[in-house]
DNA sequence: ATAATAGTGTCTGTGAGACATTATACC
DNA sequence: GGTATAATGTCTCACAGACACTATTAT
């Protein structure tokens, strides 16, 4: 056997929620080097004796004040030889998707963190291999909200569904039917449970409040209405 | 900022075939501590100048003498702190599908390689974290059959429709409509593409040869008949 | 002809998309 | 009443499931 290379293992955090109808991510100033002062995920070093998801979660308080509320999975791991330019870094990353945040706090390694609209990132060249990890985590959150109930992550624990459209249109970047929309959701059982409070809203018929339901899947799927795949010729009158 | 604690990192193969109808894992038995006699998924160590998917493939050829066809995904990565008793070490687990294969050849860390029905692994006790892996892997094959032409990965280059249909049938457990199967195949655009020639077999009317399509995705699944979701009510009469 | 496997056709209920109307609040 | 937002209802087509028949080979 060849032995143990010595690596080194990270975790980064995509971290979304939706703001203002835009889906956006948490991206941090880097206050040391290497590529300091660009732009980044959070992240930092997994500890010795501390689990990857554990490690995930400390990392975004720690970088950013967030306690981990909202929903938080692995998304997937980068470790081509040279993405880290000081060793060889292994970086497993997770995908965090939360409601509407307080503005963040910059922490201990970054000189600044801020929440960026999706469609403004391009603009800034992330550093290291970031902008691939989050491109990949945009995915997987677009591709989540069609067949799990994960949109709810984006809420706070008590929404009307015309906030949960709000945030599938905003990460789809697309104009959903309204009465389709609540009919499809209503109508899964398991999506969403009612509270049976209402709203207090300044204009218009105030809205029931409901709460996430106990499915984790949805048989069923929410298509997105212009999907990459080959069109099947629906009708479209 | 803690410094760089030393980890190791492996890769893990979930190497899946379809076997006379059954879903087959490849597992090897170790020859070196721990664990040493023990089933376990094939992997090593990832080389310093190595990318994950490489080590992965390269891993596959040496413990098992199998050249990567078919399809290669990375899984996920485990790294809880004492996974493996002798160091830190976070394995970035792939997921393997491929036709039937010729008999696999012990490789060098390998005390014996063996192709095991999914249905009797839960008698051995694999090494490690394995058979959690090993379930992870179980189950993303079948959820990506709903939505994907992955299943094709299973067949040769050429197949009939009943193969494919074979494979859906293996990995989920369930029988399937020959008719609907068929309608529902043919019927998605990029899924499968005709050769135009035909099988020479002992008894019946010869098949039709497919060849795999360019979709990466199907829009509108093929779902599993009796899915762990909420039954929809939907007739069955 | 018989057996065996491959492939096509029909019926029906459910669900999604397109679209209009009613309901409930505040001014 | 006017305005704004929430919620429900209707129609139609497409798709999936249930099911039966025809087609093509070998024996």
């Amino acid at each position: 056997m060849a032995g143990y290379p010595p690596f080194a293992v990270t975790v980064d955090l995509v971290v979304l929620t939706v703001r203002d109808g835009e889906l956006c991510v948490l991206l941090v100033r880097r206050g040391e080097a290497p590529y300091r002062g660009r732009w980044a995920l959070p992240g930092g070093f997994v500890r010795p004796d501390e689990d990857l998801a554990d490690a995930a979660v400390r990392e975004l308080g720690e970088e950013t004040g967030i306690a981990a509320a909202g929903h938080l999975e692995q998304l997937a791991s980068y470790g081509a030889p040279r993405r880290d330019p000081r060793m060889r870094v292994v970086t497993v990353a997770h995908l965090a998707l939360l409601p509407d945040l307080p503005p963040p706090v910059a922490g201990t390694d970054a000189a600044g963190a801020e929440i960026v609209r999706i469609a403004d990132v391009s603009a800034r060249k992330l550093a290291f291999d970031h902008s691939r990890i989050l491109a990949d985590g945009v995915e997987r959150a677009r591709a989540k909200l069609e067949y799990t109930p994960l949109a709810i992550a984006f809420c706070p624990p008590e929404f009307t569904i015309a906030e949960l459209r709000a945030v599938y249109e905003a990460v789809w970047g697309l104009p959903l039917d309204p009465r389709n929309f609540h009919r499809k959701v209503t109508g899964t059982p398991g999506f969403v449970e009612p509270v049976g409070e209402a709203t207090v809203r300044e204009r218009g018929r105030p809205a029931q409040l409901f709460r996430r339901g106990a499915a984790t899947v949805l048989r069923l799927p929410i298509l997105r209405p212009g999907d990459q795949g080959q069109e099947t010729g629906r009708q479209r009158r």
